[in-house]
DNA sequence: AATGAATGAGACTTCATTCAT
DNA sequence: TATGAATGAAGTCTCATTCAT
């Protein structure tokens, strides 16, 4: 009997340590992961305090997980828009675009993921999510440099690192405010704006001008 | 006798309140604001945490000072590569080298300065401290946009906080453990790649290739 | 297993509040809430400084709470004394020696309760008991006013708080050293002669004397 | 020449302490003995800190001196009033009346030198405090009691205290927040009432009615 | 005699983690 | 397996008092 039921108790505890990934996800996209504690983690997604510890060794270790899952959403919507066989400097814009959009949707995950200290663990998850990016960006870059409309006397692991921090400090930083209450237009004017000057930073000389 | 030792006294003091300010700089160039407890400062001073209060209403009014200060010679830096006659674009360039080179010799206090969430004070500052870059540079991009070497449809505010943004994910984020260990030759290389970075980004179309 | 020992677990976890409510009271008792830190509580009620904060939200909360349920019994036997068919005058007399005797055979408790000073919460809570007092007091002040027995010509609202005000002095002001070292005719005397007192100065002038 | 000086310094010196007392009572009347730290006091009087303790060797002896000299006046007016060759109620009811004015007008001083804890030093002086109350009233009780007009079988000194406690209560108390926005009418009308209950109090039974 | 910077104990509160049930 | 009460270290801040100047 208590074999036979095996299966059915690990899904459950799937889908519980699914619902604990899902709300930690939401808490933390509403006020950073310094506003996940561990009590209202558990609060909120309907288990015991407990429950959290038997499901992930510590809180580092949720946040790892979260932070993993959030951020292979966002490098895979980037590598989804790379991957086509547009030109590159296309490519990119559209890769960049879709980032800048998704920051700016969700300022304060975007702020959490790329640089809301937590701890350690999160660091290190952090350094493998700016890889993944650079990685990306890179083949991208090489493919753009190769082709001729990007520089070719370009770092692109430092173009694809440059490319995120200007995103994120022209959405997250100083304009953040702004963007919270920003129409629509001026948002896409945002948006665009900082698209051409990533892509810009890139672009061979005399490339194609947007 | 009688009271004429103040400015004796005054100068102790002065230096107790200095000797606080510099060694919550060390912590905080250590290890972020988040590195510098009360307590820990207190400690490293050779004061009394009590004391920590006579110099400073309190922990927020001390780190708004330490930004403040640590920010005021950044942005001086910059000012002074700015101030120059030279065409805007080298200018610039001198500014973003200044800046880099400091942010690679410390980039936990760059970190700091740029993206660690403290509190609503310090982040007041954070503001001013934006506010300032975005006017020096939005200066120099202004005049560079009449003077032709810069591009004439951007929006020099968002260049300004994409350019700061860039240089700090670019040197403190992916690269920052590298660059801890970094020899000088590759310091240099990666301070040149950034700021030519930055400069592409808003250098306008046809204008002088570095 | 599982979890079916939940109402033990309740059990016990309401035990524990309440040994924090009961320490909380004693200590009050003994010195007044000044004498009540959390340390002092949780130390004698055998538990952690944050299990406390466990069972009450701040200390504020605590302290209410023990306001609450002392000045409840409190007001309690005031009210059962007044519930009765006699005569208003010897309701309210039966009520008043009640008070008095409850007041000197707990002075500091009937200190903390009056007049000590604590914070905004409790200081609702006295206000919200004050006025307990006052429409207990006021009913059958009213009720003696018809009936004749009593003054017509007051305001029963601060005869109420006369009262309260004269038995605590009375009692916890300049005697209290002295009563609590008073034997128990003594004792006796003081509440007899106290409640007359009272009772006197609302009394209407042709009343019957006691 | 230092010699000379003596008279001199002595009379600055007790201009200070003067000025410390007149300040640390300012602060008490606007917010209590709580309201008064010895920083406060120093800044206010225009000493250094370390000064205060030159003038008093503690915080409760500036405070049992502030509280002997406010009480002395407080004491002085009702005994003033109690000096008086008319019948014994009608100085009673011209003290008490005093007493309440005053009370009313400055409530948070009343209810510092009524009911505030302080440290047992102010304990004291509070409790002496109480005692020349109890023995004025009780001169002019048991004149009245001879005279006739106050019940004869009454404690003098209880009656005293209920009667402090009484106005203390019923005008600082739970009407206090109505008082401080009373206007001039209803704080005669106030003041009439609770003089009245307290007269009536301790008046004979068959005596004249106010 | 006066100064005021320095002290340091003690107050409240938070929260990741543990473990008996 | 799940629970959640309990823990206790660590954090910020206050203030009466002291003592070198």
């Amino acid at each position: 009997m208590a074999y036979r039921e095996t299966p059915r108790m690990r899904a459950r505890k799937e889908a519980t340590r699914q619902r604990i990934l899902d709300t930690t996800h939401e808490l933390v996209a509403e006020g950073g992961f310094g506003a996940a504690s561990v009590a209202r983690v558990a609060e909120q997604s309907g288990v015991a305090i407990g429950s959290v510890y038997r499901h992930f060794d510590s809180k580092s270790d949720l946040f790892a997980d979260v932070f993993r899952r959030a951020t292979e959403v966002e490098v895979n919507r980037v590598g989804e828009a790379l991957d086509t066989t547009s030109p590159a400097d296309e490519a990119l814009a559209g890769a960049l675009d879709a980032f800048a959009r998704r920051a700016i949707r969700a300022p304060t995950m975007a702020w959490a993921l790329i640089a809301e200290p937590v701890d350690p663990q999160v660091d290190e998850e952090r350094l493998r999510y700016r890889q993944a990016y650079a990685e990306l960006f890179e083949q991208t870059l090489v493919r753009g440099m190769r082709e001729g409309c990007f520089r070719p006397d370009q770092n692109p692991k430092l173009s694809s690192a440059a490319t995120v921090g200007a995103i994120a400090e022209a959405l997250v930083g100083p304009l953040s405010p702004a963007a919270n209450g920003l129409g629509d237009d001026e948002a896409e004017q945002l948006i665009h704006d900082i698209v051409r000057f990533c892509l810009q930073a890139v672009r061979a000389p005399g490339g194609q001008q947007q």
